[in-house]
DNA sequence: ATCACCTGTGGGAGCGCTCCCACAGTACCT
DNA sequence: AGGTACTGTGGGAGCGCTCCCACAGGTGAT
C-alpha cells in the first residue's frame, strides 16, 4: 500500500491528469498505460508507472464506467430465498468456482438474491440501470421470466442448467441424464429389484433429465417403469421426508431409492430409519450432488457428483466471452455456447 | 416493467436531457424530481413523472456516481475464507438482517470475502478506489489492519463486535460478558459443581468477554477460578473436539461445559459421547449463538442467543448515519456510536 | 526527392449526471 | 412605491475518465 496521495482534502484523490503532469506526458498516454495498450514506448511506460506509484493513483471507476460504458462487474443472481442459498451446498460450491475464476480478473462479483417478489422488483430495476456487464443465473425454473428480461435488455447472461432441451441462452449444465442412469444402473448391478425415484422439482429441467435417466436405465434392463414410484420432492429435506413416506406407502417392498439431491436423501433416510429399514441392508440409498451432507451421513451416502466448481468456472469463461464479443459490435457468431459437463457416481456405504 | 425506451441501438437508454425535453422542463428540474427534492411544484413533478414513465427512464448510476461522488453501495466485508462464512450461521443471520434493513434503501450491498492474502490485496485496491460509500466489517480480530486502513482512507465503517474495550470505530456488539455470566449462573443454579469453559479465539474481544463473564459468575458465587479449566478452541468443530478432550483430561470430574459457540459445543458433544458421558445427566452443555445447530442437536442445546439479525440492522443504521454525516462536511459529533445489545439464555434439554 | 505508411503521442469532445448560481415571479412587509 | 424574502426553474460548469482524430517523426519503397 503506497499510501501517498493524501493530497489536500479527503476526496482529493489524484486524477489521470495529475499523473500525466507528473510524468510529463499527456492524458491519453497515461490512459494507455493504465489500460495496458501496447502502443506506448517502454521509456514512457516506465515514467508513467513511476508517477502512478508515487501519487498512489487509483482509477476512478465511476468515471471509467461513464466514459467507456461498462462497469467491470457481473452479478451472480440466485432466484431463491437466502435461506435456501445457505442450506444448499450447490450454491456455495458454485460461488467458489466463480470466485476463483474471477480472481484473475478486474471484474467484481455481486451476489444478488431474487427470492421474493420485492427482491425481483429491485433486481429488474438494477438490470435496467445496466449496473453490471453480465449476469450468471443459477437455478432457473422453466417459467422464470428472468432469462427473457435479460435478453430483452441485451445483457450478456449465462445460466446454470437449462430451461429445456433447446436452451437459447448460453448455458453450462451437467449430464443429469447420464447421472440418473448411472445411479440406477449401479443399484441394479447390486441386485436391487425395486428401485424408486425421489425426484426434484419437475419444473427444473435437470431434475426431469434425472427422471429420464432413471426411466431409461430401467427400460434398458428390461424392467417396467411404474410412474407411481416417481415422486417429486422439492429439493428440501422436508420434501424428501414427505416423498419417502408416500413411496413407502405405495411400495412397501422397495429395496432401493434414488434421490434427486443429497438433502432430500437426508430426509428420506430419516423416514426409512423410523420405518425400521436398515441402510444399505434393507434399502440402498443414492443421493445427488455429492455434497458435504453425503460424506457426513451415517452411513456415508453414495451420490452423483456434479463438477459444480468447474461449472462455475466454465460459466465465467462463457460470460466473459459474451461480454467481449459484444464490445466491437462484431459477434463471433455461434460458438459452443452450451456446455454439458459429465457427472460421476461416487460409491459409498449406503448402496 | 414499462419496457418502452427501446429507442435506437442497444445502449441508447434515455437520458435526463431527453426526459426534460419531453416534459418541457429543464434538466435541473428533472434531476430534482428524480432525487425527491421538495422544491418542485406539483404540476411540474407530475409532468416529469409522466415523461419518466413514458420513456422508461432509469438514471445512469455511473454518471451519478461521478457527479455526486458517491456510489450508493456498501460492502459487507468478511475477513474469513468462504468456507467459514457458509459454515457459521452467524454470518448468514447477519446477512439477513443487513439485507432486510437495506431493502428500504437505494443502497446496494456487496459481499466481499477477505480470507486469503490475495483477497485482502484486492480488497485494499477496491477500497482505495472508493467503490463503496461505506463498509460493514464483521468478525474482526484484535490485530486486523483493516479497520485502520478504513479510517485512513476516510471510509465510513461499522464493525460488529469490538476490538477492545475502547473501540474507536462505530460498532455494534452484544453483551458477551452478560451472556457468559448468565450461562454459568444457570449451570450453577442447576447444582453443577465443576463448570469448565471451552473458549473461543482469544484474539476476538467478544470471546474474552465471555471468559470474563464466566470468571465473574464463579467468583460471585464464592468459587475459585482455575485457569486451566479455560481452554481456547478456535470456533470450529474440530477445535471444540480438541479442547474438550483436553478439558476431560485435566478435569475428569467436570459436570458442566460452557462452550463459546454452538459449533464448538457440537464438537464437544461428540467427545463427551465417546467418553461415555451422558448429556445432560452426567454433564450439562451450553453453547453460544443459538443457531440452527443448537435447535437440532440431540439433545437440543441450551445456548446464549445474540440478536444477530437485529445487530445487522443496527449496523446499517449506524453506517447510513455515518455516511450521511460526512456529506455536508458538518459532523454531528459524538453521538452514540457504540451499541451493545443484550444477550439472552435459551434453555433447552442439554442443561 | 516523393509518397505511403507505420509508431508514439497530445489533447478535444463527450459520457450523463449533480451542484449551484442566476433569475423570473409572487408575496408580504414597510 | 420600494424593499426583502421566498419559491420554482433553467442551464453552465465540471466530475475523471475513454475514444479518437490529428500530427510529428521515422522508415522504407518508388
Amino acid at each position: 500500500m503506497a499510501s501517498h496521495g493524501a493530497r489536500g482534502r479527503g476526496g482529493g484523490r489524484p486524477t489521470l491528469e495529475e499523473v500525466a503532469a507528473r510524468a510529463g506526458v499527456g492524458r491519453g498516454t497515461v490512459s494507455r498505460v493504465i489500460n495496458g495498450s501496447p502502443r506506448v514506448s517502454d521509456a514512457t511506460r516506465a515514467a508513467v508507472e513511476a508517477a502512478v506509484a508515487e501519487l498512489g493513483y487509483v482509477p476512478n471507476t465511476a468515471a471509467r464506467a461513464l466514459a467507456a460504458n461498462r462497469t467491470d462487474a457481473i452479478a451472480l443472481v440466485v432466484p431463491e430465498p437466502e435461506t435456501r442459498f445457505f442450506a444448499e451446498p450447490y450454491f456455495s460450491d458454485m460461488l467458489r468456482g466463480v470466485g476463483a475464476e474471477l480472481s484473475d480478473t478486474e471484474m467484481q462479483l455481486l451476489l444478488i438474491f431474487a427470492g421474493s417478489d420485492r427482491e425481483r422488483q429491485r433486481l429488474a430495476q438494477y438490470l435496467a440501470a445496466h449496473r453490471v456487464d453480465g449476469v450468471l443465473l443459477v437455478s432457473v425454473h422453466a417459467d422464470d421470466p428472468l432469462p427473457d428480461l435479460l435478453s430483452q435488455l441485451e445483457i450478456p447472461a449465462v445460466i446454470s442448467g437449462r430451461r429445456s432441451a433447446d436452451e437459447t441462452l448460453p448455458s453450462v449444465d451437467s449430464d443429469n441424464y447420464g447421472g440418473g442412469r448411472a445411479a440406477v444402473e449401479h443399484l441394479m448391478s447390486q441386485g436391487r429389484r425395486k428401485v424408486v425415484h425421489l425426484a426434484g422439482r419437475l419444473d427444473v429441467y435437470g431434475a426431469q433429465r434425472r427422471v429420464d435417466g432413471y426411466r431409461q436405465a430401467l427400460l434398458d434392463a428390461g424392467r417396467e417403469v411404474d410412474d407411481r414410484l416417481i415422486v417429486p420432492g422439492d429439493f428440501t429435506e422436508e420434501g424428501g421426508r414427505r416423498a419417502m413416506s408416500l413411496l413407502l406407502e405405495r411400495c412397501p417392498d422397495l429395496d432401493a431409492v434414488f434421490a434427486g439431491s443429497d438433502v432430500m436423501a437426508a430426509g428420506a433416510r430419516q423416514v426409512l430409519r423410523e420405518a425400521g429399514r436398515r441402510i444399505p441392508d434393507d434399502v440402498a440409498l443414492i443421493g445427488y450432488d455429492d455434497s458435504a451432507i453425503a460424506r457426513h451421513m451415517d452411513p456415508p451416502l453414495t451420490s452423483v457428483r456434479q463438477p459444480i466448481e468447474e461449472m462455475g468456472r466454465a460459466m465465467i469463461d462463457l460470460l466473459l466471452g459474451e461480454i467481449a464479443d459484444r464490445r466491437p459490435a462484431v459477434s463471433r457468431g455461434l460458438e459452443k455456447r452450451q456446455l454439458v459437463l459429465p457427472a460421476e457416481l461416487v460409491v459409498r456405504a449406503s448402496s
